[in-house]
DNA sequence: CCGCATCCTCATGGATACTG
DNA sequence: CAGTATCCATGAGGATGCGG
């Protein structure tokens, strides 16, 4: 049962929903993909069962996530709803203000790569847009995701298979960094590892980086 | 001390930070201005002092936080760094997120007028620019802040006395529901009053709401 | 197996008293 | 004023059980 602060005040309520430990986690995952229990158990290593049960119970409760049931009618699974999926933007703020805490490298921490489906499009908001239309992979230790960049938008999913312009493998600080502008293509070339275009590389990596903290224009 | 994740993912590592009880909201304290341990605890109502001054403590340890000593040597104030001050993002996400959980009311929670100043800036960041420089004074329960509004950009404070086009007198979910789009003067002109020029409300208040979730053009 | 519920232990949070 | 110290309540984490 979470514990209330008990301000009027947008922030405050903000987290007596989405403020207990573990909460906003969940919410990646499953802005990621709707999931079952276990996937989610798997996505969140050191979560205990009957934390993330509970949790689970509380987000559907304050109308953050919903369960839903496949055609035959059992088998749940856990989506976010219109609202819950509304929380990307303060994930993705808060994923770009971690930017600094995540130069340093892993350290024996857990990681997984569809994490980058969150983190990628995260910090390329800043990026100015490509011109030219252009899929590349991220090949990390523990998968692959691509990223399919046109004019209009950009997205991060896992590879569907799918032939790309080029595939980068390397480990993911050094995605991160090219990602947030930290490194370019140069600073990294002798620890990474590219296959194919890397003119796709350097366009996806090396544009502009446009956004600032302000609106644009 | 903070409980870590140990997941190499932007978000847990934020959340490692700023993720414990209490820390965001000494952040939005921050965020109004730079302030004495006594106000910060004023500011927070239901923190333990023993809590506060833990929190103090990491804050500072993560390099969100700084101590200030004033011109005598004594006193210290405590404020946010640079790369604190970038809270502010994720903060009005937050804010804007949780708009519906404001709606119902108070009810019974603690109300600070100054939260406002971190609140209206985050909702009306939603806005088009308006024309005309326009100062309006919003006197709730609790205290008066102003909102200072240029063609080039809005900002929210503490009343300092000057003089104001206009002064509306409003509980405060009147207040924050004609900020977030979800009411309009109309609506609430029998339970608000309005000293001045009326127009200048309308400005601040009445404009089109421009912004989208998605990024503008 | 999956999706939890129970039980137990220990770390953390909260209220209040107290001190330099 | 600006915190510590203390004590109690609550929540987190881990192991295990259990029904479907």
């Amino acid at each position: 049962m979470s514990r209330n602060y008990g301000q009027y005040c947008g922030l405050a309520r903000a987290l007596d929903v989405v403020g207990d430990r573990w909460n906003l986690l969940i919410v990646r995952q499953l802005l990621i993909a709707p999931a079952r229990y276990r996937q989610l158990a798997d996505g969140l290593p050191g979560i205990a069962t009957n934390l993330l049960a509970e949790r689970l119970r509380d987000l559907e409760k304050h109308g953050v996530i919903e369960r839903r049931l496949d055609e035959n009618g059992a088998n749940v699974r856990y989506a976010l709803t219109a609202w819950g999926a509304q929380l990307r933007e303060p994930i993705e703020s808060l994923i770009r203000w971690s930017a600094p805490l995540m130069m340093p490298g892993p350290g024996g921490n857990h990681f997984r790569a569809d994490w980058l489906v969150v983190a990628l499009p995260a910090l390329l908001a800043a990026r100015e847009p490509i011109e030219h239309t252009t899929t590349v992979g991220i090949a990390t230790e523990g998968g692959m995701v691509q990223i399919l960049a046109t004019p209009s938008n950009t997205t991060v999913s896992s590879h569907d298979g799918r032939k790309l312009d080029a595939v980068i493998t390397a480990d993911p600080p050094w995605i991160l960094g090219l990602a947030a502008g930290a490194l370019t293509l140069d600073n990294v070339r002798d620890v990474v590892h590219i296959d194919g275009d890397e003119a796709a590389i350097q366009r996806v990596f090396g544009g502009p980086i446009g956004r600032t903290s302000a609106a644009t224009e």
